[in-house]
DNA sequence: AATTGCTAAGTTTTT
DNA sequence: CTTAGCAATT
């Protein structure tokens, strides 16, 4: 009991509270910067301490790798490496996946599906508003993908979706043709044995909905479950947490209402605003000490935020004392936008000795991060982008994937159509056209269909040749990745075997561009490496799992942070980091607030976009809003943010440097 | 099969 | 101003 009491120490009344309420549902209400992941984490050791239950029997629910990977590392300080080992601290989808890979046959899913990422869905779709001609609509494949994705995260069938995401005169088109393009779209995923990301979510409920057996053994597995950023939570999210929590209620939901800023992908604040009603006997507790900004900072974000009416009252404050006004300025155009930033950094360098590390540039949309990268490199202050593409996106990384997604999932058409003539085999649309019909009316796999035409030698002879080859080459990688050597000398074996780097050299714009991909190339060969050596029985079909959920930091590029530059990223993904030093660019009516959240009417989530932006800021925020600014390729009026004015003035201070011409003086202290 | 030119549109993106 | 998607060329 001493050492039990020894893990709540340093935790404030409320979030003592919070990690010791352990008997039912539970709210917690974490405004920013409050320490909920500290509050998760010591409610954990909590639990176990008190052996409550085994650690096995704890689910921890994020939303990103990057949370759950650092939520285990705080649970393993406070409890130790070994116990902590065993509780599931996972994410949405690479929990759901899983269950699936273990019940999905349940509900009439192949067990070797393979994961369709958003290109290879993309792919898909654009066969199938190809089939259904319906292009007159004049949306793209990528349109009816995002509508699909909202409809999925809603939980809605083909049959059922309702209006959202598009306003547009084209609009009433563009709805009758949905369902089709969706149910379409369903077949043709079911056809290639694939899930994509909703799916996973989405089939695990399903599995549950409809399997009591599969639902039993999932529910009774955990005695205790943890979710974090609760208000993101979708429904789809939403049914699988009642459904595994129904039983026992323990059930402990962290999140903020105020910080809710993907309700456009399809997440509902409802699930965190009407938590009680679902759960009537919920404690809920509300964090609003902020142990990150100054009360100037808090203050504003305060004033802001209550200006939206849907949400739960909470005052953040903070013990850090006022710190310096918020400095908002006013510039003559995006140009000057950037260079007065710099000014500013260079000024706010100069007088704390702050690092480049220590600030970031937070902008609505990323097309605003272009003018600030330029200015920056110019100046030669490092700076590193977050969000670029990601590296499983990637041209190169998807064509050598795409070989093992076959090769693990010979039903994979996406995978197949993307590598059956890459290197160039000879079989062309023509032939491919004539395997598609085969397939269709033999109900066949495109592999088995491609034996049909070799059988009945129906195809150009260069075609014949080429089709022999691929599938001789699928077979003995077949083989040769389920046994005989490494994961990692299979893959070498084939990537030698279809002469990859001569590809690359013969289709890269350059020596230079060519060796750029040829290291991504390599990378794919070390995170297969890796994969092997850091698990127990790696086989082909876990190393793609992983690659397609675990963003493992050493594949893509997201968060290189460490390094030491100025950070640029949107307000989105600044969600759950801090920095010293914040400018909030482009606070402009029509970029933040974004023209189409006015003409949609959700500005309530823009003014949250704002909250979050702010309270990003520990020691100092600056605002940035130009009186001109170049948009859709002509130069317009610009319009002070309605959020800037929300802002009590004594918390503000203004500084005009919008005269053209004269080069603005050093910035006051 | 790859390149070129036209048209239309223009947020945010944890997996 | 870009960029993506598509059609029409070579």
């Amino acid at each position: 009991m001493a050492r039990s009491r020894r893990f709540l120490d340093g935790l404030n009344p409320q979030q003592r509270e919070a990690a010791r309420t352990t008997d039912g549902p539970v709210l917690v209400l974490a405004g920013a910067g409050s320490g909920k992941t500290r509050v998760i984490t010591q409610r954990i050791a909590h639990i176990l301490h008190n052996q409550l239950a085994e650690p096995s029997e704890v689910l921890a629910v994020t939303f990103t790798n990057k949370a759950a990977a650092e939520m285990r590392e705080r649970v393993s300080q406070l409890i130790g490496k070994g116990d902590a080992k065993p509780i599931v601290i996972s994410t949405f989808h690479s929990y759901c996946l899983k269950v699936l890979r273990q019940h999905a046959e349940r509900i009439g899913i192949r067990k070797n599906f393979s994961i369709a990422g958003e290109s290879d869905a993309r792919t898909l779709l654009r066969r199938v508003v190809d089939e259904l001609n319906t292009h007159d609509t004049g949306y793209s494949p990528g349109t009816f993908q995002s509508a699909i994705s909202l409809a999925k995260n809603r939980c809605e069938a083909p049959g059922e979706t309702k209006p959202g995401l598009i306003t547009r005169e084209t609009q009433v088109k563009y709805e009758e043709q949905l369902p089709a393009v969706y149910e379409k779209y369903e077949s043709a995923l079911r056809a290639a044995n694939s899930l994509d990301f909703d799916d996973l979510l989405l089939q695990t409920l399903r599995l549950w909905e409809r399997d009591a057996v599969a639902l039993d053994l999932c529910r009774s597995a955990f005695k205790f479950i943890m979710v974090d950023e609760y208000q993101d939570t979708n429904a789809v999210q939403y049914g699988l947490l009642r459904k595994l929590a129904e039983e026992h209620r323990n059930l402990c939901v962290v999140g903020d209402d105020d910080q809710s800023i993907y309700a456009w992908r399809g997440a509902d604040p409802k699930n965190i605003l009407e938590f009680e009603r679902d759960y009537p006997e919920a404690k809920i507790i509300t964090l609003d000490q902020n142990y990150r900004s100054t009360e100037t900072i808090l203050n504003a974000a305060n004033a802001v935020i209550g200006n939206n009416s849907v949400r739960r009252e909470k005052k953040l404050w903070s013990a850090l004392g006022k710190g310096r006004a918020i400095d908002w300025i006013t510039v003559a155009d995006e140009d000057a936008e950037a260079k007065e930033a710099l000014k500013w950094l260079r000024y706010i360098q100069e007088k704390t000795g702050a690092r480049y590390r220590d600030f970031a540039f937070l902008y609505r949309s990323n097309q605003q991060s272009r003018i600030f990268e330029i200015t920056l490199r110019q100046a030669g202050i490092p700076y590193v982008v977050v969000g670029g593409q990601d590296f499983f996106e990637r041209t190169e990384v998807r064509d050598i994937i795409s070989y093992l997604k076959v090769i693990s999932n010979p039903r994979d058409e996406a995978a197949f159509l993307r590598v059956v003539n890459m290197p160039r085999r000879g079989i062309g649309d023509v032939t491919l056209h004539r395997v598609h019909d085969l397939c269709r009316e033999r109900k066949c796999s495109l592999g088995q269909a491609l034996h049909t035409v070799l059988q009945e030698g129906d195809a150009p002879k260069q075609a014949v040749q080429g089709i022999r080859q691929f599938l001789g080459l699928l077979q003995r990688y077949r083989e040769r990745f389920k046994e005989g050597s490494t994961l990692r000398e299979a893959l070498e074996g084939l990537v030698t075997d279809i002469d990859y780097h001569g590809e690359l050299e013969r289709n890269s714009r350059g020596p230079q561009q060519a060796l750029a991909r040829w290291q991504n190339v390599e990378a794919v060969v070390n995170a297969v490496a890796a994969y092997e050596e850091n698990t127990e029985t790696p086989t082909l079909a876990g190393f793609l799992d992983e690659s397609h959920l675990n963003a493992d930091p050493t594949f893509n590029n997201r968060d290189k942070r460490k390094q030491a530059g100025v950070t640029l990223m949107t307000v989105h993904s600044a969600k759950g980091l801090e920095f010293p030093f914040v400018f909030v660019v482009g606070c402009e009516e029509g970029l933040l607030p974004h023209e189409n959240a006015i003409r949609d009417n959700t500005l309530d989530e823009e003014r949250r976009l704002f909250y979050v932006a702010l309270t990003r800021a520990k020691r100092h925020a600056t605002l940035f809003e130009t009186i001109s600014r170049v948009r859709h390729g002509k130069e317009r009026p610009a319009k002070t943010s309605r959020f800037l004015e929300e802002i009590p003035a004594d918390l503000l201070k203004r500084h005009f440097r919008a005269q053209r011409d004269m080069g603005s003086p050093a910035p006051q202290g």
